[in-house]
This record gives C-alpha cells, structure tokens and sequence, in this order.
RNA sequence: GGCCCCUUCGUCUAGCGGUUAGGACGCGGCCCUUUCACGGCUGAAACACGGGUUCGAUUCCCGUAGGGGUCACCA
C-alpha cells in the first residue's frame, strides 16, 4: 500500500523551502520559480516551509525579505507559510519510532571524540565519515545517563538509485553513507530528518530544489521506507534536482556577480518582476526558441523535462534587455508612479505619466527611466551637460533665437504644427535639420538625448519651452 | 582526497544518428532617423579532447581534461 507516489487524492504537491539566515538570492528564487511552476502546471498545490530549525540562524528579518520577494515575483502559496521549528515534537516522536523499530539507535560519542575519528581520518586520507561505533553496542555499555544523540541504521552492503527528473538515472553505494544523526543529544531535530518528516506531513509528491542536495536523497530515502515498513503511506517522493547558477566568472555565485537579494534587483537595478520572472525561467529552462514568456504562458509550458542539466551562469545584459522588454509593455500610470520614486524634486505624475510612451522605450531601468525624465522637471536655468553645453556655442545659440522667433508666432502647439514650422525655417535657413534640433535639445533638456524633440517641446509645454530656448538664445 | 553531477557560439539555450548546427543576449555593419532608443536587415562567433559503436556521430558507450556539488549534534 506504501507506494503509490502522491497524496490520497492523487495531486501534485510541492513546496518552497528556505532557510531564512539570508534574503531571497536569485538561486532560491529560481527555485522557488521552478516549484510555483510545477505545481501551477499541473493544477496542484504550491506550499512554503520556513525551515527554521536553526534557531541561531534564523531571524525575522530574513523571514521577512523572503516572504517579501516571493510575493513581488507574483509566487503565491496554496496555505500559509509553515514553520519548521513548529514541528519539534513531531520531528523527535518519528525519531523515537525509528528508533524502537531498531531503524536507528543511540550513539554515545561526544563532539570531541568525533572530532578526534576525523582527525584521523583526515591523516590516514580516510573518508570522513561516522565509523558506526555504536551502530551495534550496546547501549548498556555507555555511562548511566550519559547525553545521546540518534542517529539512522543507514542500509549496508548495496546501492540505491533515483530516478532524478532532472539528472536521470543516479546511483550511488550504501556504503558511501554514513549513519547520521537525527536527533541531537538535546532532542532537537535535525534538518536531514526534519524535512523528510515535514515533506511527508505536507503530502509533498515532488521534491524539486538545488542540486547541492542531490546527495542528500540518498540519505533521506531510508528514512521514507524505514517508516514506510512501520506504519506504511510514507512513499518516496520524486526528486529533481536543479543545477546551481553561478556568477559571471563561473565561480559559485556571491555579491558581486548577482547573489544579490530579489529586492536589490528590484529597488537597485529597477527591474520589473515580470523580467526577473521570465529570466529566471530562461536560465536552466527552455522551451525551443521561445524567450519572452508571459506568466500564463509559463505554467502552461513548464516542465521538469525542459530543465537542463548543466550549471548556468548569471547574465546581467540578457536581464537588462528582457526587462527593456517589460518597461515597454508596462502600464504608463504603473511606470511613473514608480519612476516617480527616484526623481528629485516636485514630480507632476500626470505629466510623467503622458511623457512615458515616449520615455520607456529608451529604458532599460526603471532608474533609466526616471532618468530620461528628468528634463520634464527642471528648474530654469537648466543644468547643462558638457556635450550639450558644446552645441550652444555662438552658432548654436544664433540659430536657437531663429527657432524661438518662429516658434513664437506658432498657435498650434501640437507635434505636427511644430514639426512643420521647424522644418520650413531649416529650408529657409538652408540648414540640415539636425543642425536647429541638437541645439534645440540642449537648451530644452540640458542633455544631448531625449525623445523626439516634437515631443520634448510639447510636454514641456509653449510657456516653458519658449522660456528655455530664449535662456539659451544670442 | 572519496563519492556524485556537468561540458553546443563570450553568455542563456535548440538539437534527441544523416541539419548550410537554429534562436536569444552581447558585439560589428547597414537601414530607419532630429539625438538616444525602438524596429528591420545583416556579419563574426560553438559541438572540450582521445578512443570506440555505426555506412554515418554534436547526438550512443568508455576514458582524459576542465568545471561544479557534497562529505557537521548547519540547513
């Protein structure tokens, strides 16, 4: 009966599962993607665990950010976050099961004896590993009331093999295992016995989390079938595990090259969720040609069978261009709003939110955004880049009085009146039409790139752009 | 060091015995053009190496090299 993989009602079920010593970094994120994912596809259930069994570890803050950088990625959860230290009691009576069924059993031997064993091990070019020492002692033998701690009667002799959604086939020999504690002599938990415990509680059918656990499941697989032969329902889940992401160099990921937490990212670098979303995705996952990938379109192409399994590296420029995609699709209201938030100054919303057609798709931040408006927002007189201060020479600032003459007499402040109007005194001054339009931009912007200036000239206004070009006109 | 995993353009990837080895980012050129972008076209750029298996290997197998992961009373 124990082995019919999932749950009672045959649902897919996965979990998320951080430690909160840190904020959400991109690796976790992803992975916390690829669950989300898996479950939405095949319309089973998402759930998070806080494994915060480490108490000294663990903070609120973490908690927090975490919590925080899921929800701006848009990754919901079926039932409120679980906490793992909630589960102690559960955690050690498995324990005490394992252990009056003879599938784990007391261990004397202190820390430092331990340590001592590696020690030497470590000169004899040893694995480091328990040497079993009480695997078959007598607990008798040990001093009256002398501390314990559990550890699991690992299998000897042969060799287990997953069937790994994502790295296949993996076999490795019992004896590769050493017989690990699972309750410490304090009668906390540990981690390798909590999860097991946790996942099964939770009616988790699809363990899917970083490939530096790939050799954990082999070490958490006998405590499912040592529970399963004790009281049965305790099937083994199924295992992919994703490679890590590495930084730019290669090297494994650390600040610098993008360990950063989701909300540097996102307060930073200015970047949308749904760019961190889709780059995510595309970063161990592919799906033929495909590249930009909407949310909807995400759950419904996402499969285990599309997750590579090398490590991929961290790309900065492909993030930057994918969320240049994003910014151009955004909602103009949503992008001043938040654009707004880094501008110095008094912020005309509305006026941001009018110029932001032409603003966004010269972004590829929403700081590069904020940026690029800065003009719309300047005070007289302008503060002047150094390319722009070299259009205003004698020539430049002539032609400026040209064009505010004849902008003067324009009624019709509309682009195609202006861009007429301009035009035609080009003609007459026989000039080419970029030698009125660089001055012009300098003297209404302060810089030598906007948007068109048409629209420069009409957002900033008749009154404000004439006043700006005269302060610069001879 | 033991064990496990990985290896297609610089990067992310498609490929699942026979392809001019495709796409995307980045890079170069051209076009569009009032600047910068956007957009369009275009160019350079990859099967780590060595053995097999096969009529035929990027693809399957075995080595080598390189990279990564893991070996706690952390998670």
């Amino acid at each position: 009966m124990a082995s019919e993989r999932g749950n009672s009602e045959g649902t897919i079920v996965t979990r998320f599962a951080p430690s909160p010593t840190g904020f959400l970094h991109i690796g976790g994120a992803r992975t916390a993607l690829f669950n989300w994912l898996y479950a939405r596809h095949h319309g089973g259930k998402a759930l998070l665990r806080v494994e915060d069994t480490d108490k000294k570890r663990s903070t609120q803050e973490a908690i927090d950010a975490i919590l925080d950088g899921l929800d701006w990625l848009g990754l919901d959860y079926d039932e409120a976050p679980t906490f793992q230290s909630a589960q102690a009691d559960r955690h050690a009576d498995v324990a005490k099961k394992l252990l009056a069924a003879g599938h784990a059993y007391k261990c004397y031997a202190t820390p430092e004896e331990l340590e001592q064993m590696r020690t030497e091990q470590r000169a004899n070019k040893q694995p480091m590993r328990y040497d079993g020492r009480w695997r078959d002692r007598d607990p008798s033998e040990a001093q009256e009331g002398a501390p314990f701690a559990v550890r699991l009667k690992t299998p000897q002799g042969g060799e287990t093999t997953i069937q790994d959604e994502v790295q296949g086939s993996v076999t490795v020999k019992d004896d590769e295992l050493d017989d690990y504690i699972i309750l410490r002599a304090d009668g906390s938990p540990t981690y390798m016995l909590a999860v097991v415990v946790d996942d099964h509680d939770m009616g988790v059918t699809h363990v899917i989390r970083g490939d530096d656990h790939l050799n954990n499941a082999f070490r958490q697989l006998p405590i499912y079938r040592a529970m399963d032969t004790i009281e049965g329902g305790w099937p083994d889940p199924v295992y992919a595990h994703i490679p890590l992401i590495h930084g730019s160099d290669g090297a494994k990921l650390s600040k610098r090259h993008g360990a950063l937490g989701v909300e540097a990212y996102r307060d930073e670098m200015g970047v949308l969720p749904d760019a961190l979303f889709n780059y995510l995705l595309r970063l161990g996952w592919g799906h033929g040609d495909r590249e930009e990938i909407t949310r909807a379109e995400a759950i419904d192409l996402f499969e285990l069978s599309g997750v590579g399994k090398s490590p991929s590296r961290f790309d900065t420029k492909k993030l930057e261009n994918l969320n240049g995609h994003y910014i151009r699709e955004a909602d103009d209201t949503m992008l001043a709003n938040m654009a707004a938030k880094h501008i110095d100054g008094e912020v005309d919303i509305e006026l941001l939110t009018t110029a932001m057609p032409v603003l966004k798709t010269r972004a590829k931040s929403i700081h590069e955004v904020a940026d690029g408006a800065g003009f719309l927002f300047a005070k007289r007189p302008l503060d002047m880049t150094e390319k722009a201060a070299k259009l205003l020479d004698d020539e430049g600032r002539a032609r400026l009085s040209s064009v505010s003459d004849a902008l003067k007499s324009e009624n019709d402040w509309t682009i195609e009146a202006l861009e007429a109007t301009t035009k035609s005194l080009a003609e007459q001054l026989e000039l080419g039409f970029g030698k009125l339009a660089q001055p012009m931009r300098a003297a209404l912007t302060g810089t030598t790139t906007s948007p068109g200036i048409f629209d420069v000239l009409v957002l900033l206004g008749r009154e404000e752009a004439l006043a700006r070009l005269d302060a610069q006109a001879a």
